[in-house]
DNA sequence: CCGTATTTGTTCGTATGTATT
DNA sequence: CAATACATACGAACAAATACG
């Protein structure tokens, strides 16, 4: 009773009309195919087919006349000058979360909009159930904060519906490969990891452990630039000297492969974690080994949150302007809906990094 | 293709059972008899049967459980159906808020709403533009953080409103004194600040310096709470020992007056601070004066943010569950908007404190 | 206006799959 | 394991509305 894909005829048949439809494929006002010639292309009975649009019919995608045929809704068409826009973000947490959604909105409150907020646990799944949602909604602009960036896009699909709709949307933190063309506000990860390596190799630092997560641009690029200053320092890159984490596995492996590290006796006098959040564990977790932060060892986080500010060391971190991230985003937002043209685009996109020295990094003696 | 009154059969019997339903017949998480029970009482194929079923179903009347039977809903069909519920806070910060949003989102998304979201800055003035794009737009419910919930409102007209057009809203946090039969999520804050000065007055703390806001009712609960565990221990209470502040003085004023009572010398050997956040601040004024917390002055916070365990002194705190206050704002609401009656909902609306004892309050040694 | 073909709507019968008890 | 109940699927027939020559 499963086709090839595992799921329901009716089921799969469904939804490959509702993305027909989503995609403008399937116009508003235009007629289907008769139920009798979905029976021959789709090789199902017509009880089968009459499910699959009995349950397209149920969502408002379709209706149908007696006699004359079936038909894509004209509601589904969207309704321009709904004051609402969209903000679809990994987490909400109280890590960046907060300062994002407050610059976002007092833009957005300053120009009529109003706020629709949702969230993907960084789940691709998640996201797709959103923007499909945001879809059927009245929504004039979307901001969206891409989950897992740095793999690739299984809802490019979606994105294309926002193209064919003329949403416009804008990305934020992060942006998928595919749609590298898309407006988009990102910060220079690069630069900031390269800036703390640089001031860690600047105190003499020879052994610097990396901790990077590895599904999103923002590891990658911190990794990035970790190597770059590696290299201009004139040492040499070790890929046993990073650890590299995801989503699934951040709350643990971190820590743990760092305390394996040390226990291992790999030689290490500083560790340049992905975010405060990772440096506020890892610091914990060296103190309870005894290992004094900064004396010992020196750690860098990134992001400049308020726990680089409020933990038992004041971390050395990168400034994520994050309110100024979620107002740029909501400027250049509001730009998109207004079709201001490129040229005359008055967001920068590329936020500059800007190094926050703190305690949390000591000067090593070298001897040579 | 009609039967003897005019009608489609399986119109007829979904009519027969939805009116069932409504009458009462049929109670909310009955089981309905089986398809094929029904089948020989109706005379009719089974197909015609599913067929009046899923009518039901769709319309909310009616869910089937695979391998158990047909059931009747606990919800009755809302008539409005945006899927859009409003969510007004005081704040967008990083204290309370994200863990709040979380857990009536958690809720929400669950049951196939979306939320939109605005807040007030804690001002009156802004509530009243919120509520109104709220009635602007297609919202079927709608959770409301008080601004300044101690005054006398002003925007009654709008909550009268709001019941003119049936949207069900749920307090949280705090409730203005007009309209305190609404449905609401407490805390009970009086019970938290008695917990934490019963603690310190245990602790041995004759002179405890009181910290409160006068515009909010967590304000005038805690204080209270604070006066009634002076009176148990038998102190008496002193106007001289209490700082009052308001919104917009929060940020300089509690602090300040801090100061200016060890500057004249009064007496103290404890502070119970409104919450963490102006705890911190007093923890880091009393260093700077070289006041050691909890050596020389013991110092309370309320909200177990993570300023309480983050900080510099670990906070002995009263336990804000916040997600939880959210997703029992968000389960509320949802009865509100399914009209479940008071005597059957199964959301509790007094959250009871619960105190967290850190180190930054320590035993004085009374002599006498 | 009529007749025919097309298209959706209703109904029945039958068989098999799968979850629950 | 068997019985029960819902889920999916196919086939067939006829009704009712519509389109079109």
């Amino acid at each position: 009773m499963v086709n090839e894909k595992g799921k329901m005829k009716y089921f799969s048949i469904m939804e490959e009309l509702k993305a027909k439809i989503v995609k403008g494929d399937i116009k508003p006002g235009e007629k289907l195919p008769s139920e009798n010639e979905l029976v021959t292309r789709y090789q199902v009975s017509r009880h089968t087919i009459r499910k699959a649009l009995s349950i397209l019919q149920n969502e408002g995608y379709l209706y149908s006349e007696h006699g004359k045929g079936t038909f894509c809704s004209e509601r589904m068409r969207h309704q321009k000058n709904s004051k609402n826009i969209g903000v679809i973000t990994t987490y909400i947490s109280d890590y960046i979360f907060p300062r994002l959604i407050q610059g976002i909105d007092s833009v957005m409150t300053e120009n009529g909009y109003s706020i629709m907020l949702k969230n993907t646990g960084n789940s691709r799944d998640k996201e797709a159930r959103d923007l499909e949602e945001f879809l059927s909604k009245d929504i004039d602009g979307l901001i969206i904060e891409p989950s897992k960036s740095q793999l690739a896009c299984k809802n490019i699909h979606l994105y294309e519906a926002l193209d064919q709709y003329q949403i416009p949307y804008v990305f934020i933190q992060g942006i998928y490969t595919e749609l590298k063309d898309r407006p988009c506000i990102l910060l220079d990860d690069c630069q900031g990891e390269y800036l703390l390596t640089k001031y860690l190799l600047e105190l003499g630092h020879k052994h610097i452990l990396g901790v990077f997560k590895a599904d999103d641009r923002q590891g990658i690029q911190r990794h990035k630039g970790y190597v770059k200053a590696l290299q201009e320092g004139g040492l040499a890159y070790d890929p046993e000297m990073v650890i590299w984490f995801h989503t699934e596995d951040r709350r643990t492996k971190p820590v743990l492969e760092v305390e394996e590290k040390i226990r291992q006796g790999v030689p290490l006098d500083a560790i340049a974690c992905y975010n405060d959040q990772i440096a506020a564990e890892v610091i914990k977790k060296l103190q309870s080994l005894n290992i004094r932060v900064p004396e010992d060892v020196s750690v860098t986080g990134y992001d400049n949150s308020y726990m680089a500010e409020n933990s038992i060391v004041n971390m050395t971190t990168i400034a994520h302007p994050q309110e100024q991230l979620g107002a740029m985003a909501a400027e250049l937002l509001l730009e998109q809906i207004r079709h201001v043209p490129r040229e005359e685009s008055r967001v920068e996109r590329l936020i500059q990094p800007e190094l926050i020295v703190r305690e949390s990094c000591m000067r090593r003696n070298v001897r040579i």
